[in-house]
RNA sequence: GGUGCUAUGGCCGAGCGGUUAGGCACAGGUCUGCAAAACCUGCUACAGCGGUUCGAUUCCGCUUGGCACCUCCA
């Protein structure tokens, strides 16, 4: 098995992947909560993780990926005086807190299928897990490291601090988080600011609350993570990944509830995805500077200059690493679409120009690999693939392994291929461009439909009427044709081997 | 204020102690009835100032700028 590298966040170092169990991983990713539409920001972690779960599957590792739905406790502001997103939404729109998350889940889930996110294994809610919360809290309380205040139940960070370093993930001391933490105004339940509620007390007006050991509440947010995780995972698991921006505190406040509910950290590797900006500043609802991923695909949003589609989206992410900030603008996403279609275009001459060649030769020999054993690839294609191989390896850096697929399109763009060079690069093409970074042909996606077949028998006619004409010389027809289709939407492109078309 | 990250050519964005990242855009050429596509060629940058080194964009320090987290956030 090719070695993986991870940068965790916990050495912040680039570490080799061992796993706890040999050919099983265990990850979890905090998902989104469910009381927005899907914005940019949620496709990064969306589509990093995704190509993380389809590189760890294609090097034969047993995955179970465990990605959240967070449908409680997730609350604004400040955890003693915000209100609960959810509920807040709720009161709005005059729903049932519950008719939000199943609206927005929805919309999550078809943001994801758009982009061709594969569903995670599991995929628990917040509010499905009432119980085992409470559990959790009880385990922290016998431990020592909460106390019960006025209902609601807060982690003793100063306490846990004494046992346990509170920081280790991102790198502070209490004091320093104290400096920065915000005074309250009012009076507080809480013991000092840096307490964190795992759960909560429910106003007489809160909707969304369930019967605990400590009166009507509702669980405090970091808990739900910890308490899932461990539930799908086990008391350690391998991955955990996220938003940078989750690091602080929300993980903290994660490892602090694993080590004093179960005597572990719980995590081996941290990863953490950067941020999506947008003139360079980051994307989010405090700012209102969001475009949420529906906008994004209809063009309905006044910073855009056009609509993108999913996979131009995707393209676009997986040409910065992942740990690194990426800078939106039009002129970066039409540049990403333009890459894209050139890549796709690519893979596409390689499939026909194969079924010219291969399919023979395939058919004769009974299988690719019998195929394979007879004829080798040259070694720049071989150093070629091993090089994509290498990058998505090193790291998840799939700028770098895109850049290399370049040099492939270069190569199958030249004409003039072998045979097992062909076939090198069509593997290549199915197992990393198809498979692991799940780049699919929009073009070519819709051609099995009924429509489709129809158009593209209408086409044949409509082209072979012009070629006759050209054979003729009658450019003006020709042209005629040409123009006419262009102002249905369809681009017609003349080459060696006759016209093909395009539908925009 | 605390903690951490970062500064790359017209734009986006990798990377490295000495060798072309890549994409987009742009210019010229080949091909073509024209157009488009494709291919070829050109465009060689690493904030500033010091230091380490035979040699630094790459390491170290300082300066300046940007960003993130410290409050909900992917």
């Amino acid at each position: 098995m090719r070695p993986l590298y991870l940068t965790n966040t916990m050495t912040r170092r680039k570490e080799l992947f061992v796993p706890i169990h040999e050919g099983h991983v265990g990850m979890y990713v905090c998902g989104p909560t469910v009381y927005g539409d899907a914005h940019l920001g949620h496709a990064r972690p969306g589509v990093t993780y995704d190509v993380l779960f389809r590189l760890l599957k294609h090097l034969g590792y047993k995955v179970r990926y465990v990605r959240n739905i967070t449908d409680v406790g997730h609350l604004e502001h400040d955890a003693d005086e915000g209100e609960d997103k959810i509920a807040k939404k709720a009161r709005l729109e005059e729903l049932e807190p519950m008719e939000v998350v199943q609206y927005y889940t929805e919309r999550y889930h078809e943001a994801m299928r758009l982009l061709n996110v594969e569903s995670p294994s599991i995929e628990p809610r917040a509010s499905g897990h009432i119980i085992e919360q409470i559990e959790t809290v009880k385990k922290i309380l016998e431990a020592g490291y909460a106390y019960e205040s006025n209902g609601s139940v807060y982690f003793d960070v100063e306490k846990y601090n004494r046992d346990f370093h509170y920081g280790v993930l991102s790198g502070r001391t209490l004091d320093a988080t104290l400096e920065g933490t915000r005074l309250l105004d009012g009076q507080s339940d809480k013991k000092a600011p840096y307490d964190f509620a795992i759960w909560k007390r429910a106003e007489p007006e809160h909707i969304m609350r369930w019967p605990s050991p400590w009166g009507e509440g509702f669980p405090g947010w970091h808990l739900e993570c910890s308490v899932m995780g461990e539930k799908y995972l086990g008391r350690e698991f391998d991955i955990h990944g996220g938003g940078m921006d989750l690091m602080f505190p929300h993980h903290e406040c994660e490892i602090a509830q694993n080590e004093a509910s179960r005597g572990t950290q719980g995590v081996h590797y941290w990863v953490h995805n950067n941020m999506i900006t947008i003139n360079g500043q980051k994307m989010g609802k405090s700012l209102g500077n969001f475009i949420t991923l529906p906008e994004l695909f209809s063009g309905q949003h006044p910073t855009l200059s056009q609509a993108y589609t999913p996979m131009t989206v995707r393209f676009f992410i997986l040409q910065a690493h992942y740990r690194s900030t990426l800078d939106f603008s039009n002129e970066a996403l039409q540049a990403a679409e333009k890459g894209y279609k050139r890549l796709m275009q690519a893979a596409r001459a390689l499939v026909i120009s194969e079924g010219d060649t291969l399919s023979g030769a395939f058919a004769r020999t009974g299988s690719r690999s019998d195929a394979e054993e007879r004829v080798s690839p040259s070694d720049a294609v071989r150093t070629l693939v091993d090089n994509v191989w290498e990058a998505l390896c090193d790291d998840l850096n799939t700028p770098v392994a895109i850049a290399h697929l370049f040099e492939a399109v270069k190569l199958i763009n030249g004409g003039h291929l072998s045979e097992p060079d062909q076939a090198a690069l069509h593997r290549l093409f199915d197992e990393v461009v198809t498979g692991v970074l799940g780049l699919r042909d929009e073009e070519a996606a819709g051609s099995s439909g009924k429509a489709e077949k129809a158009l593209e028998g209408v086409m044949d006619l409509v082209l072979e009427d012009r070629r006759k004409a050209r054979a003729a010389k009658d450019w003006a027809e020709s042209d005629r044709i040409r123009d006419l289709l262009a102002s249905f939407g369809i681009t017609v492109k003349d080459t060696k081997d006759g016209a093909t078309w395009t539908l925009e």
